[in-house]
DNA sequence: ATGGCGCGCGCAGCGCGA
């Protein structure tokens, strides 16, 4: 089982990329965000045209989520439980044996900003609803843009990040709790190069230069950990016309 | 890197992302 992630920064712009990226790595199931597309104007057709069945909630202009996968989606979650939120970021479903979460982090914008409390409080609520979730689903997998680059490994430029938003202390505070969940970082369970990033400013030439952060993870609970055979960071995308700023992160599950 | 890009909305130029 093939299971990847990708911030497609407008899935209406990005359909042509998303079509042709699902036929040439034929993943199982992905997990989309910033879809920016209402729900009324879902592209299903096409994305059934390409083989998959979609869950997707969404709203105009800003987040929105969708699941993508080839089989049949049971128990659909479409909201963060326990947390009052206009927001859409977040989705979650069974696929097969796997329960899977697809999220979108709040950005927070600036360290101590409006924006940014309420980045640490959805966290609080991902952490704790996660922890219920396990309970119930020992073959769990969170996957989204995090908005969180975990270690300084994980930053371009670590001196030039030091407390800003993305890396703080507090933000990196949150993703250790999702890891003392007994999430694992599925990048982490293989050796990577060295400045492995997901996304990069559209600006100043950044891909080109790779001055990027690692923010779009793939978590796996422990049963699945187990079964994860590889993890790795599909930058092809990010090389084409018209890209999206993140690129897709990828896992194969044994099974 | 800190103005610089790309998106949506909507028809000019701004808010937002990270």
């Amino acid at each position: 089982m093939k299971l990847a992630t990708w911030n497609v920064n407008s899935l209406k712009v990005r359909l042509p990329h998303l079509a042709d990226w699902l036929a040439g790595q034929a993943p199982d199931i992905v997990c989309l965000q910033e879809t920016k597309t209402e729900d009324h104007v879902f592209p299903r057709t096409q994305i059934e045209a390409a083989g998959y069945r979609a869950l997707y909630t969404g709203q105009k202009t800003y987040n929105g989520v969708a699941l993508l996968a080839k089989g049949k989606a049971t128990d659909p979650v479409l909201t963060l439980p326990g947390f009052e939120d206009a927001q859409k970021r977040l989705l979650a479903a069974t696929l097969d044996d796997v329960r899977v979460v697809c999220l979108y982090v709040p950005n927070g914008q600036s360290v101590g900003s409006d924006k940014y409390h309420y980045k640490l409080a959805w966290l609080d609520a991902l952490v704790a609803w996660l922890a219920q979730e396990l309970e119930r689903h020992p073959r769990l997998a969170v996957l989204g843009d995090f908005n969180i680059a975990p270690e300084d490994r994980d930053v371009h430029d670590p001196t030039l990040w030091a407390g800003q938003v993305l890396v703080s202390p507090e933000e990196r505070a949150r993703f250790r709790a999702l890891l003392e969940l007994g999430l694992k970082d599925a990048f982490r369970l293989f050796d990577q190069p060295e400045g492995s990033y997901t996304w990069w400013d559209y600006r100043m030439g950044a891909f080109r230069r790779n001055l990027g952060l690692r923010i779009d993870h793939i978590l796996l609970s422990p049963a699945l950990a187990e079964r994860c055979t590889a993890c790795w960071i599909d930058t092809a995308p990010r090389r084409l016309p018209r890209p999206s700023d993140h690129a897709p992160v990828l896992a194969e599950l044994e099974g």
